[in-house]
DNA sequence: ATAATTTGCTAACGAACGTTAGTATGTCTA
DNA sequence: TAGACATACTAACGTTCGTTAGCAAATTAT
């Protein structure tokens, strides 16, 4: 028995897609626009997708796993939370500066989802933010960080990381490693001496 | 010589406008949706406005008026960059916390204003950003801050004052004041004890 | 060589879009 | 009391939307 794979077109479709959805959003992108930048009419898309939504599943469900591919980086070993932080950070600013278009919609886009798949999207940023709000918290615990309000202190950090895909460009002058650690130094340390 | 002042249920339109075009976008927001809110047909509301997008340059350019204005409670008074950046924080996050669903339509919807008005924008963002930008450099030049790239910082610190729209909500725990402090304290001196 | 698959087309569907024209009805003001 | 104004209506405009049906050619696999 044969499985069908279609690799190619398919894939050419949804990069082309994440990088219209990034700059004019999901909603305001046609599929006579998608078409038009793949040098075809609209319904011969629908050959390789089932709807434009579809497309949207896809670029957002694979960068959720690509963050929580990350994340193994991280949890693999017994460190301090300062060091767990670090870690975090550059193993997040690696995923969002390896795509910044497909990030970019995953941050942006993602209500657009219809239910099920919103649902599930929501469950796996809780499960993914729960995890920063856990070594937070260790590191209150073990009197290494201030006391502080942990959820507080977590979208404060996530929000300064996932900014970085608006502004990296990949040849700037500071690589996506450099990035996470100035960012998790910043957050651990601060701006002053 | 009357002048027209449409007062009361234009400003109806453009709240009902804010809310909706927070939750699902400006794009996806269309005029009957707002109607239907208002309780009218979509045709009576252009009785009150000139265009959809209206609306948006409406909103985008009063909270953009409304973070200069904050901006003067920072630039008062002589101080150190420590304590400006301190002010700024508790002045910008003042803002963002009175008007939540502005806030999230100027920071997410900005995109969809045409010409001239997106370029009008884009140079008011540049201005306030810059003016972020010198703090630090000030902060640097005194020996006060570590040195760091001053706009690599700015947009880390208002990526973290800016995500409080997301997650604000008037009847919480914390003040806005009380937000702005925490959030500069962080950004000063960091998680580490 | 033949069958299956990939890729694309034209034509069209019903629905939704932003917006305009023209009209009617109260309400406030001179 | 007359005129201006505020507010909202019905009907409709031309356009664009996502998507389907049916067909055709090229490529690939058996």
């Amino acid at each position: 028995m044969e499985i069908l794979v279609k690799k190619n077109r398919k894939q050419q479709i949804e990069e082309k897609a994440t990088t219209l959805f990034r700059e004019r959003g999901y909603a305001a992108t046609s599929m006579r626009d998608l078409a038009q930048v793949l040098g075809i009419e609209a319904a011969s898309l629908y050959s390789h997708i089932k709807s434009k939504e579809e497309i949207l599943q896809k670029i957002c469900f694979r960068m959720a796993d690509e963050f929580f591919e990350a994340w193994k980086d991280v949890e693999s070993v017994q460190t301090s939370a300062s060091d767990k932080i670090s870690k975090a950070a550059i193993a997040h600013v690696k995923v969002i500066t390896r795509n910044t278009d497909a990030s970019a919609v995953f941050f942006n886009e993602w209500r657009h989802l219809s239910e099920p798949h919103l649902s599930d999207f929501l469950a796996m940023r809780d499960d993914y933010e729960g995890r920063f709000i856990q070594i937070i918290k260790d590191g209150m615990a073990s009197g290494e960080f201030e006391q502080v309000d942990a959820k507080f202190m977590m979208l404060t950090i996530l929000s300064s990381l996932n900014w970085t895909h608006n502004w990296y460009k990949p040849g700037g002058s500071l690589t996506p490693k450099e990035i996470g650690v100035r960012l998790s130094n910043l957050v651990l340390n601060g701006l002053k001496k």
